[in-house]
DNA sequence: GATGAATGAGCTTTCATTCAT
DNA sequence: AATGAATGAAAGCTCATTCAT
């Protein structure tokens, strides 16, 4: 057939996103994709490769939608703004990959074998903790431990998106502002 | 020895924080606790029963503190607050029972076998949704639909307590504030 | 039952003659046991545990017959016929033990994963290199390398023992001193 | 490439060595011999068939050593001396192939699949006994069942081939002596 | 000659749970 | 109250082999 690999991926995500990633068994990914035990093992080591590869697209797909944070030239203001804004507009059009993205970061915390996710997921934490650095010494923003200012600037955005209905593309809009300006109002100085 | 069910019921904890709760067996709490299998299954009808039995301390737990946000005569501003500071003093408090409590309510999302659980934790939503239809209402906070308003509120602080380290009881104290004032500000008209 | 471990460990010595100890599966010692696969795993962590339990009885049994050999008061010629003659009578008596033996021998040197058959096997190899050479020290034997000599005793012995029939106590006991008697011959000085 | 089926038999031959026969899978073949599945599959029909293959080229190299021993005119002395030297002269030459053919020897007792095996390496016993029988008639060799007289001849030898270090032309030379003199004191009248 | 995706039976192992003592 | 032997369904994974290209 057409690109096993993808059409595995495919059924993997759906698997995943129903049962969650530990009840999900080979043996349920096999039936929803069509695909024999031995072509699954044949693309992927394992039930682990097959959720970080998943993840590697979540996460490629998430910062191109971030990258505008990135930028120095950009004002603080809009940069935290951007980057909440980019969480939400990605998590609520992709709300698949968004819940997925989550519940792997939850294991990755417990689980051992998840070290490889762990990274992946981290990746941008120092970043974001650096750059906060920097608007405090601006004094465009309040002192604060970047743990809780981190938590108040994504935490309401991540609560939401948790629990999220799907919308259309003008209220996603809409919800990306407001929890984009809530935000900076939580940790404008 | 001295009250099995309450050592079953410290080791399965420590065990669902360490591996997480899919990942422990019941060998694993047979391991910790010094407990034999029929012993384990004497006090409890099984692994489910052992995390309902200790979701149920966590939650009476939480509800001691959260209390005086349910009194009608409190005003709206200390409602708010109350409730947030609750949920942070008692998560900096009970750090174990707050991480356990997160995990199920993930599972729950996701796993059938989890009903029970879902039903434990949902009570209090209802509450939540009715007292904050009445706080707009009377125009003190911004007319929004609970599940953002919930989100702006308790978002910071649940993202905060995902990674919280320890803290003292004076750090709680100061920490559980600045939530409590952001939540306010983010709702309040 | 009465004494499932027991039931175990005679299937599973059956099962590895008959087919080899690699083409044996859980299923088959299953299935001749009687016992259940779990029950299996309750005994034993895996198919290496079974076959390291029925080394060591096969080990300790046969180290009793030889002990004569050990003592330092012999005289050399009997030390060298008493080593032999209680390997080949040992192995007449027990031919499954003796042939799962050699075959275990055979595949803990190329199968990492028998670490711990090596060196049970191994043990007894230095006493009789330290041995031979406090024998040509005195004289009584010929000064060769020990990988030599220990072939000239031993050698023709594991070769009939790996294919011999059947045989009553009489003819073991003949057959054995046939074999002590040419050892002898083949290293004395 | 150049000569693909050489490749392969190559690799096969020490991956046989490395791990075992059963333990050896065709992946490794492929990996190590730079060979696609596909084209191993062209030139053998499967793992058993490269065994076959390997273990003919052995007996081949070993009999032009051995033929010596066959004609009917040589003394009895020389004819017992020249088949134990040509096998120790050879497998010390080949150190491989001598391992492999020995652990084929061993797997050929134990499983069904090996039967074509079987017949390669029993071909010779008879004449072996056959030849043994004449030797006997004529008085000039012990008056021995052939399983023993094979014992003391051979036993030695492949006791000693089985962990024999590499050596020199010349010390394998004194090796294969040394054998084939004790094995004629073994067995002459 | 050569490739490697695809197959699926069969393997070892885990584990929640039951039950006789 | 307590024990731990016993169960067996179900999991993840391996691997010789086939076959379309």
């Amino acid at each position: 057939m057409m690109d096993r690999r993808r059409q595995i991926l495919d059924a993997a995500l759906a698997a995943f996103l129903e049962k969650g990633y530990s009840a999900t068994t080979i043996a349920d990914i096999r039936q929803r994709s069509g695909a024999s035990t031995g072509s699954i093992y044949h693309f992927f080591s394992g039930k682990g490769a097959i959720a970080e590869a998943l993840l590697r697209e979540a996460v490629s797909g998430w910062s191109l939608l971030s990258a505008a944070a990135l930028d120095p030239d950009t004002p603080d203001e809009e940069t935290v703004k951007a980057s909440v804004r980019g969480l939400v507009l990605w998590a609520l059009t992709n709300p698949s990959q968004f819940r997925f993205m989550d519940e792997l970061r939850r294991l990755s915390t417990a689980d051992a074998d998840f070290a490889a996710v762990r990274t992946l997921l981290d990746r941008g934490q120092e970043d974001g903790a650096a750059h906060y650095a920097r608007m405090t010494a601006r004094g465009s923003v309040r002192n604060l431990p970047f743990a809780i200012a981190h938590a108040l600037m994504l935490g309401p955005a991540y609560a939401y998106l948790r629990t999220a209905p799907n919308s259309s593309a003008d209220e996603a809009r809409r919800i990306a502002d407001l929890f984009a300006d809530s935000a900076w109002q939580s940790v404008k100085a």
